[in-house]
DNA sequence: TATGAATGAGTTTTCATTCAT
DNA sequence: TATGAATGAAAACTCATTCAT
């Protein structure tokens, strides 16, 4: 008999149906947006039922978020360890990449900026587009390519004020030249490439 | 006559109190623990007063977050554009590297992962470690850079992400590719050094 | 299956409950001691009921006493047109006093002064018992019949108020002959009855 | 010295330019809208102030409303009852009229439907219009005249009913009698003057 | 197991009134 | 006496969770 089995399937498919539809909010309106009715409703079942599938609502926001950050900091993971470093980086961002591009939505419901307050998201964009401006201003990068840079940059800036944060004994100096690491070489490589 | 400004300094006072109030809590327990009642509870005020200083609560976290970006995003412009780019971009970051410095709580609420739910917090912190993994692995970075070279890199590859989600024309392998010119460089140098 | 019959059933009972208990607190203590909280607990609810069955407090307020005018205002149209026109308004108004009758805390709810500010309802008595002594004064009218009589000339010059606030073009003789032309017929009557 | 008597008179002057714009306010926007705030600021006077010449809101509305319905219940009393009781009610009434021409805004802020919340205004209108349509329907009212006899019959049947809802022990038919008392004569006037 | 009405604690916001300046 | 910021009780409304059917 497989009606278990069947059962199970129906089981799983309803449940899935409810983090796709909490995904699909987080993505359009916001987490402040994802409430027990109103995913239930997107998801064309009674509100009871949803605790049949999960104990809470953070169980569910849970499930709908936490799994993609988890398959996005485990794709698989390679058999050997490849000989070359910067082969296994290649793969390893790669694949990340790449299950953007397979998961825009869901990608956009846990990256993306609706799920972050107003001010936050504008935030975020100030500096982008600060950073636009002075990568923009000296004509060494080729207005093609300034988008993605400051977008780059902008995250490498978050990260590395994220981790001063935390890390009281820092300089500004250092992470100052810690950052430039990353960004000098780009720079220069573009600027050789200009003579 | 001073009265007009005693008061006026008296308002700024209490208007601040909230908005300091209104960050620690953010930065302690996420924006979704950001009350009326808790801002006014905290900065010791009654309910009512909140709202002589802030049309809406929007209104208080727009004050509270808003401009930390804006001064983050446009700190004191130099005088002349300096000949070297690079002179520019190192007082830039090092500018918001300073300003995290003298404002880590500040910072901490904005930056800090604590305004994101918990399931997001968890992630990138997921997603940190396994690229501080991915780091130490083959043994070219010290230990003691691998965290900071972790952050960068995390935040780096989210603005990737981030670009990513939001340019669905462009391929998994031009995004690695790209976000390898930040990363290779710095490994390079860690390699040669190393021999 | 009659499982939804008896839901709705239930639902529009509970529905009913809370439309009488708003009428109630309207007829005893006015529409502003309307409130959310009072009619749900007048009802014995919770708070949160309330908002299954209405959209808000004002929809409640049309439920309560919009059908009320409603049915005031149609009441059983005659198959045809009669013949005389006195008849079809004797039936008219009959009907509406029919409805009081039966209806009379219904109607006290919103035709009695319980909906008005305090000040307006004492207003109303204060010209209602001036009008009372101006019929009195002369004896034409019998003692038992000046109540009535004076009510209903304070609400017909009401009306006329009603009329002449909105048509700034009318003149107050004109206004005055034309309320005459209501009153005099039955103040004559009684005079020749008298005499 | 006059000093007392001058700013007596500054007194109240400024009680009445708060009389006046409560006044306003119901006038335009309803009772609900009259806020101490609102009063104050139309007034242009610092809300503290507001306690000055008032113990509290309703003592406000109190002078604002109350004092318009004593003016209406006591118009000039004739010196001598005038020998005519129809010359003495024709007196009367002038009087109201006469009133409600020269102070129009502050009439409809007393008896203009604004105070009222919108269902009771939308119920008055559609009784209102419901009698219209009676009233035309036999084309002996020419149409010029069918809006205040609707506006006065109107007013008519409110204070009918009014008179019912207090008095159980009065039949529908009765009242019925009554109220044709005295609608039937204008309409007879049609009648015969159209012949 | 599915349903959706019922619950009530918790949230934002308003406003009459007080009181220090 | 005039001012207007401060107060806090009370209002409308939301929503995670429970539970009878």
């Amino acid at each position: 008999m497989d009606a278990p089995n069947r059962s199970e399937r129906r089981r799983l498919r309803r449940r899935q149906r409810l983090i796709d539809a909490a995904r699909q909010i987080i993505a359009q309106e916001g987490v402040a947006a994802l409430t027990v009715t109103a995913v239930t409703e997107a998801a064309d079942m009674a509100v009871g039922s949803f605790y049949t599938y999960f104990d809470s609502k953070d169980d569910l926001l849970e499930a709908a978020v936490w799994d993609v950050f988890q398959q996005l900091a485990s794709p698989e993971p390679p058999a050997s360890l490849p000989a070359n470093p910067l082969d296994h980086a290649y793969n390893a961002i790669l694949q990340v990449y790449e299950f953007v591009e397979t998961q825009r939505d869901l990608m956009r419901a846990v990256f993306g900026a609706g799920h972050l307050a107003d001010q936050f998201e504008r935030g975020h964009k100030l500096i982008s587009q600060r950073i636009t401006l002075v990568v923009e201003q000296y004509g060494i990068i080729p207005a093609e390519d300034v988008p993605w840079i400051a977008a780059l940059q902008t995250g490498l800036i978050a990260g590395g004020i994220g981790y001063a944060i935390e890390h009281p004994d820092v300089t500004a100096a250092e992470m100052t030249e810690r950052t430039l690491k990353f960004i000098v070489p780009v720079w220069l490589e573009y600027a050789q490439a200009g003579e």
